[in-house]
DNA sequence: GCAAGTAGTTACCTAAAGGTAAGTAATGAG
DNA sequence: CTCATTACTTACCTTTAGGTAACTACTTGC
């Protein structure tokens, strides 16, 4: 497993690499859509995802450029995340895939709501 | 792990659910472009991944309805994946994901070439 | 009658990812 | 003097995912 940044044949198994991962995706729409938070707002926004794995995520999209981090050594520390000018860029793809979330959710609803009569 | 798909509370955690994954968009992407491939043609555009994950992908994508399996019982069987309707949808989301992929492998390249005077 | 070829499936094993819980620093509140 | 707070870090342990390899089916070619 030492070896997949080789065949970088196309950009595209480059970008997935980053901003794939159980969470990454949905931080960076969050990021998107409020532009700064806090490690504790972010957090609380993703019920079930523990510290120890969000420091992991924050920490790879930093390390990847796409988000900032904002640390201040107030007393209890106060640290911040945003989106840096790269990782803003994926600001329309992330709105077009919550578009066809939205639209798939809304169908499947529709579905729910007619009680499986599809079963013809 | 049991009680995950429970708090579908925004789309957008569903409809990552369905596609992200280790080989997942990338298999959508090259059935977005060649708009029918076999088992075979597939596990070839993906240098390391096993047939044992890339069916399941597949089955889990084929389950998510996003694809459509076509088996052919011929001598050897001939078994064809191409999107469905609602796959076909992410198109121009995968299209959009991948021009920002291939603009930061651009930026990335001119900046390699420069050698590390970025330092400054 | 045996190998080849496609598209798997299955069993087994290992490596990595993730969860839990506890610890840390610095300070203000009680 | 101790607790609470924020944003972690670390250790430990379990679970899961993924790899490898072998096996299947069915017919053709040799």
């Amino acid at each position: 497993m030492a070896a997949k940044e080789d065949h970088t044949q196309c950009p595209m198994e480059s970008i997935l690499g980053q901003i794939m991962g159980p969470w990454t995706p949905y931080i960076l729409w969050l990021l998107s859509n409020e532009n700064s938070l806090r490690f504790g707002e972010i957090a609380a926004r993703i019920p079930g995802i523990s510290a120890k794995v969000l420091t992991d995520r924050l920490r790879k999209l930093e390390a990847s450029g796409l988000i900032h981090r904002d640390y201040k050594p107030t007393v209890p520390p106060t640290v911040s995340y945003s989106l840096t000018a790269r990782g803003a860029e994926l600001h329309s793809v992330l709105q077009g895939l919550n578009e066809v979330a939205v639209r798939w959710d809304e169908e499947d609803k529709e579905k729910e709501g007619k009680t499986e009569i599809a079963a013809e």
